[in-house]
DNA sequence: AATAATGTTCACTAATTAGCTAACTTTGCA
DNA sequence: TGCAAAGTTAGCTAATTAGTGAACATTATT
């Protein structure tokens, strides 16, 4: 079950599939941890997508390898700015917030 | 030109009707200072929504209406943990991420 | 198997957020 | 006008991210 419009990479879809609708046992756990882990597995989906090593990111964002490796592996929470910045700067994309219920 | 489905805050969606589409003189200028301003907006349409003053909001997410007001008026970059926690405990939402081209 | 490429971990520093209290300012209302 | 509530600004400290290079580990490739 992959993404439907390639335009949007939308991480509610991804986690939908991935870990069932909101208000599932499984999801909420995943919740729980939401801060932690999903950043870094979006950002990594990302790279691959885009068919890049860490270390070609982290040139085109003005970074290392390593501080790409440890967002991925959620070694490290990340400031706004940083996250916009990787997204804009490495992947020529755009970061969109919304807050759902 | 308000909010059309209610139970999501579309960013994107108020910055097409408040700074005009993507790549439009006025939106590449609201682009560029895009971090700088845009998630102090949304926070603070968010909690008026809500009826609450910056020290309520303060005080469901356990922090200090200093801090708010920092956040609301751009006066401060912010972690992505302190942002999710900040709409989670003080609104019971969600935020989500997506990333579009 | 050996080598190269890619990714992770370590150790450290500098820069910035987050937390806190108090003082000051603006806004709303009696 | 005067008071109270709400919001902003100013310092300061502690905690954490971001940046850096080197060493180590894992994965691919020949």
């Amino acid at each position: 079950m992959k993404k439907i419009n390639k335009n949007l990479t939308s991480f509610a879809d991804h986690l939908d599939s991935e870990y069932g609708k909101r208000g599932t046992e499984t999801r909420e756990k995943y919740e729980e941890g939401f801060e932690s882990f999903k950043l870094g597995v979006m950002l990594q989906e990302l790279r691959k997508e885009h068919g890049m090593t860490q270390e070609q990111l982290a040139e085109k964002c003005g970074t290392t390898k390593t501080y790409i490796s440890r967002i991925e592996n959620d070694a490290s929470d990340i400031r706004l700015s940083t996250l916009m910045r990787i997204i804009r700067e490495g992947f020529g994309r755009h970061l969109s917030l919304s807050v759902d219920v």
